[in-house]
DNA sequence: ATAAACCATGACATTAATGTTAGGGTCAAT
DNA sequence: ATTGACCCTAACATTAATGTCATGGTTTAT
């Protein structure tokens, strides 16, 4: 599974301690993934790529997987409060960098003075 | 100290830590920060705003604070460094949220079809 | 002299996903 | 039956700044 998700194998072992998968288990204990489940963690990680939290993806990916998104209510408020921080962020960065752009601006502004040397 | 300047005793402590500041001692142990200290705790939370760490912040504070920043050599690189790191950041986010944006917008679509009930 | 209010140190907790290691079974091939 | 390549679980490490708690000394006012 590891290999043909290319996902590692910690990081399936924390999928389903999270409880985002469920492979069964042979007898001799390993686990065993069915097909489907190659997708699913695919889904996992798609979900991940939008920042979302394990937490937040356990919390309507068995609705995901059965129906299409648009069916899914849970989604939606979650979409909507993860958007809400990523525009956070995102103010909060371009806050840092025009800050720092300044800095250097200025910087660079001083040192043209003495430049000559 | 704390109360002069809004940041924590916690924080404070943990400059001291870091090695960006330094005050005396009094014979009861009791930390002894002279006047000059409010502004330099100033200088260390406006770089921490700027995304620094303290570990940077402490390679070129004792310059910054003898010379204007123009001086120091040090500060360009950093500076140079973190602002790749914001826009590598920022990159990522953007990307993030176009895709939580094209996610919501198909869900609206879907969403639509059925709006009549 | 005792209580309230402050200071000190040290250590553990937080976050979230993943890496890494230790100790130990299992399977397949030789 | 032994070796190499797997699998298992459990637990600790990572990041960085800050919160919090435990334990104990100090000061000040009563």
């Amino acid at each position: 599974m590891a290999t043909s998700t290319g996902v590692s194998i910690r990081s399936l072992r924390y999928y389903e301690q999270q409880g985002l998968i469920a492979p069964q288990r042979a007898v001799n204990g390993y686990r065993d993934y069915h097909q489907l489940s190659i997708e699913q963690v695919n889904t996992i990680q798609f979900y991940l790529s939008l920042g979302l939290t394990t937490e937040q993806i356990s919390s309507f990916l068995h609705c995901v997987l059965k129906n299409k998104e648009a069916f899914c209510k849970e989604i939606m408020p979650i979409y909507q409060q993860k958007l809400a921080e990523i525009n956070q962020q995102l103010h909060l960065l371009t806050q840092m960098k025009s800050n720092l752009e300044e800095r250097i601006h200025s910087i660079v502004m001083e040192n043209s003075h003495s430049e000559a040397n």
